[in-house]
DNA sequence: TGAAATGTTGGGGCG
DNA sequence: ACGCCCCAACATTTC
C-alpha cells in the first residue's frame, strides 16, 4: 500500500497479466494501480457483444479478478460509456494517468483521441499501448505507403525478418491504493444466461481466462502443431489450435503464440511445415485487422463496391433453417449445430456453411455475419467481417465469386469417415459413408435401416445443389461488368 | 483456402 | 494388323 496518487489500468480486449505492456508500464510508474474493466455496450454505432461472447467475457473477467487478487489487487467493475466511467473514477480517486491497450474497432481510434484530449486538459495523461497484434497496422504497408489489399504480399511484409519481442512475464505483485473504489457485482451485469441456461455446451468445451489460454497454447504446440498443415482442414480431428476466443479477448497475445510455435519448431524440425502454416493463420488475423483499420465500413458494406448491386434474396425461412442446422446438407448442418452448442465452428466448416448461405441461398453475407457475431465465443469484428467478405467474394483478396463450394464434395473430402457429421447430426449417423453427405441418394433400404424418414426425421435439401449453383452464377452476372 | 465443363491422351475391345 | 470407338484418367479452361 502506498499513499501516492494512483493510476488507472483500463482493461479492454487485453484480459491478461502476462505480456501486457500497459500493465507493465502502469506498474513501472510506481504509483498504486487501479485495475478497471468497463462494460460499455448499448453505445450507438457500435457492435455490442453477442450472447456467446458475453458468456466468455463473464468467465474471463472472473479469471482475471482471481489472478489480480493473487497479486494483492482487485478488479474494479463499472458499467456505462467508458468516457463517463473514467471521468467519474478520476474524480473519485484523483488518478493521474490512464494506461490501456489499443483497440482497433472503427470507433476506437476516435474514442482514444477524444479521451486523450479530454483528460489532458485536467492534467491526466492517457497512455495507450500495443499488444493485440504482432505489428501495428501503420507499420505494415506497401513501398508506396498504401495499405495492402492482397494477403500474400502482406504476409511477406509482415513476416520478413520479423521476430517478436520475448513475451513479458506476469507481474508478481501489484500495489493498489489504500482504499479501492467501489465495484459493480459481476453478476449484476447479467452476462450469463439463466432461463434457459444454454451455456452447457460452452462450459464443456472451453476454459476462458489467461490460464486456460496458456494451457491451450501449450497443448497445441506439443500436439496438433506437428500435423497442423494437413489436419487443420479435418473437422472430425482435433487438428486446429482453438486459440481464437483467447486471442479475441486478449487472454494471450499473438506474439506469445508466434513465439511458442517458432521455438517448438526450432527444437524439432518435424514441426517446420505445421509452424509455417500456423504463422500464416496468425497473419490472416493481422490482415483482417489491417483491413478493418483502413476500411472502417468493412463490417457493414462490401469492400468491392460493385457488390452493392448484388441481387440478394430475402427468405426468413431459409435463414432460420440455416441457423438451426436444418438445411438438409449434413456438413452444413453439422457446422451450424456445433456453433450453437459450443460457440465455435471448425474453420473449414465455417467456409462451407458461409458459402452455402451466400451462394446457395443468396442471403446477404451480413445476415450470416450477424448470426456468427451473436453465437461465436471468438466473435471478433475484424476477423468476422473480413472472413464473410472473403467468402462472399466482395472482400479484399477474396475468393472469386464463382468458387462455389459443393457441400457434398467438401463433406466427402474433409470428413471422409463422417466422424464430424455423425457427431453433430446424430439422426443420420446410421447411414453408410458413401451416402452420409447426401442422404437423399440413399436407397430405401439404407434409410429404413438407419431409421431415417427424409423430410421428417431429417430435412430434404433446402435447394438442389446444381440448380442453386446455376442460380448463383446468374446472380453474379447481374453485377459483373 | 473449388467445381464443373471441356479438352487430350492412351489403353483395350472389337470388327 | 489396323482403324475405330469407348472411356477412364488426367490436364486445361471456364464459371
Amino acid at each position: 500500500m502506498t499513499r501516492s496518487t494512483p493510476v488507472i489500468l483500463w482493461f479492454r480486449n487485453d484480459l491478461r497479466l502476462a505480456d501486457n505492456k500497459a500493465l507493465q508500464s502502469a506498474i513501472s510508474s510506481r504509483a498504486p494501480v487501479i485495475p478497471l474493466y468497463v462494460l460499455d455496450h448499448n453505445t450507438p454505432g457500435r457492435w455490442s457483444r453477442g450472447g456467446a461472447s458475453n458468456w466468455w467475457l463473464a468467465h474471463s473477467l472472473t479469471s482475471l479478478a482471481a489472478d489480480l487478487e493473487a497479486r494483492g489487487a482487485r478488479l474494479v467493475l463499472r458499467r456505462g460509456p467508458a468516457e463517463d466511467v473514467l471521468a467519474e473514477l478520476i474524480s473519485q480517486t484523483k488518478a493521474t494517468a490512464i494506461y490501456c491497450s489499443r483497440c482497433y474497432e472503427p470507433w476506437a481510434a476516435e474514442q482514444e483521441r477524444a479521451l486523450h484530449a479530454r483528460f489532458a486538459a485536467d492534467g491526466v495523461s492517457f497512455k495507450r499501448f500495443a499488444g493485440h497484434l504482432l505489428r501495428e497496422p501503420e507499420d505494415v504497408r506497401t513501398k508506396a505507403n498504401d495499405p495492402f489489399k492482397v494477403y500474400t504480399p502482406f504476409w511477406r511484409a509482415l513476416s520478413q525478418g520479423f521476430v517478436p519481442a520475448d513475451p513479458l512475464s506476469a507481474p508478481r505483485k501489484i500495489s493498489v491504493p489504500e482504499s479501492l473504489p467501489a465495484s459493480d457485482d459481476l453478476s449484476s451485469w447479467r452476462l450469463l444466461p439463466t432461463k434457459p441456461d444454454w451455456a452447457g455446451g460452452l462450459r464443456e468445451n472451453w476454459r476462458p481466462g489467461e490460464a486456460g489460454a496458456r494451457a491451450r497454447l501449450k497443448t497445441f504446440v506439443t500436439g496438433a502443431l506437428a500435423t497442423y498443415a494437413d489436419n487443420r482442414n479435418r473437422p472430425g480431428i482435433a487438428g486446429t489450435s482453438r486459440l481464437s476466443p483467447h486471442l479475441a479477448f486478449g487472454e494471450i497475445t499473438p506474439a506469445a503464440c508466434w513465439h511458442a510455435a517458432t521455438h517448438a519448431s526450432a527444437a524439432n524440425r518435424g514441426l517446420d511445415k505445421g509452424c509455417e502454416t500456423f504463422l500464416k493463420e496468425l497473419a490472416w488475423r493481422e490482415f483482417s485487422y489491417a483491413l478493418l483499420h483502413n476500411w472502417p465500413t468493412l463490417p457493414e458494406a462490401p469492400f468491392n463496391a460493385s457488390f452493392a448491386a448484388f441481387p440478394w434474396l430475402v427468405n426468413k425461412d431459409h435463414l432460420k433453417a440455416w441457423q438451426r442446422g436444418l438445411t438438409g446438407y449434413p456438413i452444413v448442418d453439422a457446422g451450424m449445430r456445433e456453433l450453437w452448442h459450443t460457440g465455435y465452428m471448425h474453420n473449414r466448416v465455417r467456409m462451407i456453411a458461409a458459402s452455402f448461405l451466400i451462394k446457395h441461398l443468396l442471403i446477404p453475407w451480413q445476415d450470416g455475419e450477424a448470426w456468427f457475431w451473436d453465437t461465436l465465443v471468438d466473435a471478433d469484428l475484424a476477423n468476422n467481417a473480413a472472413s464473410w467478405q472473403w467468402v462472399a467474394g466482395s472482400g479484399a483478396d477474396a475468393a472469386p465469386y464463382f468458387r462455389i463450394f459443393n457441400p457434398i464434395l467438401q463433406g466427402r473430402k474433409f470428413d471422409p469417415d463422417g466422424a464430424y457429421v455423425r457427431k453433430w447430426v446424430p439422426e443420420i449417423a446410421g447411414l453408410p459413408d458413401n451416402v452420409l453427405h447426401a442422404p437423399w441418394e440413399a436407397g430405401e433400404h439404407e434409410l429404413r435401416h438407419a431409421n431415417i424418414m427424409l423430410g421428417r426425421t431429417y430435412p430434404m435439401p433446402l435447394v438442389e445443389h446444381g440448380a442453386a449453383r446455376a442460380r448463383a452464377l446468374r446472380a453474379y452476372e447481374a453485377i459483373k461488368r
